[in-house]
DNA sequence: GAGTTTGAAACT
DNA sequence: CAGTTTCAAACTC
């Protein structure tokens, strides 16, 4: 079922050959490695890669030339095969900031790439670096996407390194002979990921065969029109096209194997391509702007080749689909963990492995993806999930401007949380088969097709907007405005939003069981561990219906919820109090409140605290009130993906350190004060996380997650890929 | 499917 | 900050 374009693949290919048997090809060749090594700037392949894809996008408006430029960067590694992609290590910093210029560069200075491509096994050699860097630079990478490339990045060249694996393949073999190589290995990939995944009945085939033909399509089509296309092209579609891509490779990642590493490394040099490639470089970035044209933008873009047209309209549908499906999978998962009190474990213990393994690869990825989750949709299930998160925060950061991810309602993304957690496995292709959303109709539940009607889908009420998803098709909204379409719209109603309540986007429901699984915690079962953010204000439904947030998010009610006659199953308010406080010695009751008054001070919303007994999670030693204290000060700051982000990724670490005690009890003060991303990153509701066999097993070797000094330099990886409060709004901000 | 209930979000 | 209104989901019939 692979792909039904071989002949396309193959007819692209010819081309390739013949470029390589240019006296240009041989020059490069024979180029000294040390040379093309002076040319290639460590730090921002990625950059170049971004250059590639984007200059055609200059020409478009300043917002979308951003967006795009890390947009189609992430796309490219997606389309790059592994092999491919050693041209692109060597670039780097240099090239990068400036997308345009980049791209420029990458025409006149193709002949060096190629040479680096020749002197690539030299470059080969660095993949060897141990996977702590490679995480380092994983994480890091988004950071550097962030600044627009602008910084070179040591840690980048690890990435470079990797990637050149592939390269002296890549080398030899023409652009185009990748592009479509690459084209029919995403496609089988998505085929893959269907199988696994969708087991729904989609008709992939018919999917794939579309999305070959669209690229087989943009190939022919791209040099005539691609500047035009680029420039028609809507912001938002190239966030979706990204994430469809993505989604892909993630998942094929993991049914592909062991080149995880290579691949996502790859991917993103890959894109940068030597510089024969000028073409071939062409070709993802255009592949990516063809896309999104073909989503998106069929209206505009009448310029398309009719056959396109329709091949795209019918594409768009499809792929938009097939990354909601994806997406929903996961939510799937997540929610049936929610609506089930968690029955599935997020991860299953294969699962666990593989991301052990490739935890690094795919972080970086991640965030090099910008899949545009959105920090709700962030979620992890396991240890592994707070790395997930790290660079999925990073990545939000990077895409600047959105997170906003386009929703299928039938898949729909649960709530922040849950869902966020089955996406971020997707993201790390850990969907194993094994994974499979082992409850659609769970996930149909979960799903919702906002309905709105008179909010335009720009206001919290929506719940696609709340989730930071773009509504879709399935949704029976009125006037939407919540769609690609209108993302500078969006994006500014975000923007007041958030201005308004910072964590207005943020998770509602804060779950302490990520740590506590990684240490193998099993306390964390009861939803006690987990809590909303601000708590409810139930007063008739007795927080037995969903109604009641707390209830929805399958969480127990805490001091924070003013309900009234709480009688949530997943722990009332008061039975959560005497549950939690017997027991307590006075010591701990003092502390509690301590905690509960810092906590206080640092959430918002939160009112009351101090009144209304403190939940024994609250209460933990002494020492985490200091670090209560060290996460406001963050959570004070603007953004409110960057307070999420920076709060909870501090305290997380610093909580790790000083209290490994948390191991049974975590939940308390810092859960809930953690930034809703990362709370979102344990799985959903209840129990999922700590329930799920995977989350003990999750501290993953590889990550180093194992053992406490694992987490302190994991702890580092997220503070470094934590920026500076980037705020959704500015695409810009890099 | 229509109408009601509910509580969060938004507004004043 | 408190009270009121608006809104859309959840729920009931």
């Amino acid at each position: 079922m692979e792909l039904n374009t071989p002949n396309k693949s193959h007819l692209i290919s010819t081309p390739l050959s013949q470029f390589e048997d240019s006296p240009v090809f041989n020059y490069i060749n024979n180029l000294s490695p040390i040379e093309l090594v002076k040319s290639v700037h460590s730090s921002d392949q990625s950059l170049n890669s971004l250059a590639f894809s984007s200059p055609p996008s200059v020409f478009a408006s300043p917002k979308l030339v951003s967006q795009r430029d890390t947009r189609s960067f992430l796309t490219r590694r997606q389309f790059l095969d592994p092999s491919k992609h050693g041209l692109s290590q060597v670039k780097d910093a240099n090239s990068t900031s400036e997308g345009v210029s980049a791209a420029v560069k990458l025409s006149n200075s193709s002949a060096e790439q190629l040479g680096r491509l020749a002197s690539s096994s030299s470059a080969k050699e660095v993949t060897a670096e141990p996977l702590n860097e490679q995480l380092e630079l994983a994480i890091e990478l988004p950071e550097a996407l962030k600044c627009d490339i602008a910084s070179p990045d040591k840690n980048i060249a690890p990435l470079d390194a990797i990637r050149t694996d592939t390269e002296t393949e890549k080398g030899d073999k023409s652009n185009e002979k990748h592009f479509s190589y690459e084209s029919e290995k995403n496609l089988r990939k998505i085929c893959r990921i269907e199988q696994s995944e969708d087991e729904a009945g989609v008709d992939w085939v018919t999917l794939v065969s579309n999305v070959a033909d669209a690229f087989y399509f943009e190939s022919s089509v791209i040099e005539e029109h691609s500047e035009e296309q680029k420039l028609m092209v809507d912001p938002g579609t190239i966030s979706f096209i990204s994430n469809v891509l993505q989604i892909p490779q993630d998942n094929t990642n993991e049914l592909e194997n062991s080149n995880d590493y290579s691949e996502q490394e790859t991917g993103e040099t890959g894109t940068q391509s030597t510089g024969k490639n000028k073409e071939a470089d062409k070709m993802p970035a255009v592949l990516s702007g063809t896309l999104l044209n073909k989503l998106v933008v069929n209206d505009v873009a009448a310029k398309v080749d009719v056959k396109g047209k329709k091949r795209e309209s019918s594409c768009k549908n499809r792929i938009r689909r097939l990354v909601f499906e994806m997406a929903g999978a996961h939510k799937k998962e997540t929610a049936c963990q929610e609506s089930n009190a968690y029955p599935i474990s997020v991860q299953s213990d294969s699962e666990v492995d593989h991301i052990e393994k490739h935890s690094t690869p795919r972080i970086s990825m991640l965030s090099r993806k910008g899949i545009g989750l959105h920090l709700n949709a962030l979620a992890t299930t396991s240890s592994d999930c707070k790395v997930v998160k790290i660079a999925t925060l990073s990545s939000t950061r990077q895409e600047t401007k959105t997170g906003l991810v386009l929703c299928d309602n039938e898949d729909k993304v649960i709530e922040n949380a849950p869902q966020t957690s089955t996406d971020v496995s997707d993201d790390f292709g850990i969907s194993s088969p094994k994974v499979k959303r082992p409850k659609m109709e769970h996930v149909g539940a979960a799903c919702k097709r906002c309905n709105c009607k008179r909010s335009k889908c720009l206001k919290l009420y929506c719940e696609c907007f709340a989730a930071g998803l773009y509504c879709i098709e399935p949704c029976s909204c009125q006037d939407c405005f919540n769609k690609p379409a209108h993302e500078d719209t969006v994006l500014e109603t975000r923007k007041q939003i958030e201005s308004r309540n910072p964590l207005a986007f943020a998770p509602k429901v804060i779950r302490s069981t990520e740590f506590a699984s990684e240490f193998g915690d099993e306390t964390n079962k009861t939803p006690a561990s987990a809590r909303h953010k601000r708590g409810c204000n139930c007063k008739k439904s007795s927080c037995l219906k969903k109604y009641c947030e707390c209830f929805q998010g399958g969480v127990g009610c805490s001091p924070n919820c003013r309900c009234e006659g709480c009688k949530n199953t997943f722990g009332s308010k008061n039975g959560v109090e005497e549950n939690e406080l017997e027991g307590v010695e006075p010591e701990e009751l003092e502390k509690k409140f301590s905690d509960v008054t810092s906590r206080d001070m640092i959430e918002e919303g939160e009112e009351e605290h101090a009144d209304r007994p403190i939940p024994s999670e609250t209460a933990r030693s002494s020492i985490q009130l200091p670090m209560t204290l060290g996460v406001r000060f963050s959570r004070s700051q603007p953004a409110f993906g960057a307070s999420s982000q920076m709060c909870p990724s501090q305290k997380l670490g610093k909580e790790i350190f000083r209290q490994p005690k948390f191991e049974t009890h975590l939940q308390a003060i810092p859960e809930e004060e953690t930034p809703e991303v990362l709370n979102s990153s344990c799985p959903p509701a209840n129990g999922v996380k700590s329930t799920s066999p995977n989350c003990k097993r999750i501290s993953p070797p590889h990550q180093g997650f194992g053992s406490s000094a694992i987490w302190r330099s994991s702890r580092k990886l997220i503070l470094r890929s934590v920026p500076p409060f980037p705020s959704l709004n500015s695409p810009h901000q890099q």
